[in-house]
DNA sequence: GTCGCAGCGAATGGATCCATAGCCAATACC
DNA sequence: GGTATTGGCTATGGATCCATTCGCTGCGAC
């Protein structure tokens, strides 16, 4: 159906803008990379091309194009002549994505801490404390996302900060389940090395902010790799997409 | 029985020369990619889909799928109902690069030394030797090209290499532009990095080699800084595609 | 003379239709 | 009774056709 696409004056709704995007690829990829992130599409799921489209009231064209847009984004996998599948790592590669981050965001985080306003150092403090205070998992995930994104969004170089969004929404699930079972222990290191990277950062010391976030991504690869169970989820069909 | 496809949609496929791509996406992507690598498509050209497509003889649909797929790449940029351009990258936007290739490559190195062949090594040597050999920039293009890649060959974790290689072509233009103008002294400059990469690679000492690189590489980027003249050139249509 | 608006053309985005390649199951043969 | 082959079904890939939108050009008004 012709819904009125409303002409957005500024397409360039570049990526988790959520809302309406002008064009229906866009619309279909955000939707379709919503899903995923919010564990309604879980690793290993089927996507049928005409079953998104029928949903979303488009055609099966605009699906094909965002399913490439997301296979490229790393969020699915697409096989000719057999379809499309929300990506599944091993824990090789989640280990190696891990790796990236753990040179990539000091990075970003270096060329953020410039620039960052002192209203968004005190939301870091704010979210920091939040995060202390909460118990459930899905909150967690969400106010530490948060909270590290904040952290990069000085960061003017957009490549830099385009492919930290791509890491974190490839490692989403598995941070979810990796949230899951951390201890009391845990959660006391996370939120000490949270205290440490924001103080580096209060302090405008980009080396130490750098060292502080490179052991608190390391420390958590290390984690990751004691936990393989993480990765053997079968999660066969699971077309009912529901949780 | 044995029939085997094994078509594999290879995102980013290593160049199998061939352009036989099941999918027709695949090879029009394949076929944009080495026409931009290669130069005759510089940044800032235009890309008409139904002329590409009468070209390879293929409908638009692939096309457009493959301008999508290159532009996640960062190969291209796709505007709504307006068209497709080689993209063009400010000397910001490639300084940026080059700090991501910084902290991205030394980590490709450091997992790529352990797993090297002593006949990659070797191979190392002669093409360092034919590089310090070769006066034409096009060919030091290739060999610094397969140089610096074979240094990563090892590196196991796919998605390292993955993004080192589209850095890498995202940056050949100005790699090229960029080449021409360097002088007999930074010709010297670079065989020496070379030279003491690969002799911190014979020795599998990969905090060298990490060491040697990133100084290879912060050294590129703070020469480039110093000739935004290389990404000054107008280069309006170009449409005829020829050098 | 310059700015603005309207109309036209061309290129892209989207939808529908057809061909093809896997996958599964049923049947026939060993 | 088991296995292999074949046939049908389904989902994707590709092509063509239509709608939309952007840009350019020409004309008119200030």
């Amino acid at each position: 159906m012709s819904r009125k696409p409303t002409t957005g004056s500024e397409p360039s709704g570049s990526s988790t803008s959520g809302s309406s995007a002008a064009v229906a690829s866009q619309r279909v990829a955000d939707h379709l990379r919503a899903a995923i992130l919010s564990g309604e599409l879980r690793p290993g799921a089927r996507i049928m091309q005409e079953q998104v489209a029928a949903q979303l009231g488009a055609s099966r064209l605009p699906v094909r194009e965002a399913l490439r847009i997301l296979a490229a984004e790393g969020l699915t996998v697409v096989k000719s002549n057999s379809g499309a599948w929300v990506s599944r790592m091993d824990m090789a590669e989640c280990e190696g994505v891990y790796k990236i981050r753990e040179r990539l965001e000091p990075l970003a985080l270096s060329e953020s801490v410039p620039n960052l306003t002192p209203e968004q150092v005190a939301e870091l403090e704010t979210i920091a404390r939040q995060i202390e205070l909460t118990a459930d998992v899905d909150r967690f995930l969400a106010l530490d996302r948060r909270l590290h994104l904040l952290t990069y969004a000085g960061c003017r170089v957009a490549q830099i900060t385009t492919m930290v969004d791509r890491f974190w929404n490839t490692t989403q699930h598995y941070r979810r389940a990796f949230a899951r079972l951390a201890g009391d222990s845990g959660w006391e290191l996370i939120h000490a090395e949270h205290r440490l990277i924001i103080e580096a950062i209060k302090r405008a010391d980009t080396v130490d902010a750098e060292r502080f976030l490179t052991g608190h991504i390391r420390r958590t690869r290390l984690e990751l790799a004691q936990h393989p169970e993480l990765f053997t989820e079968d999660d066969h069909d699971s077309d009912h997409a529901a949780d």
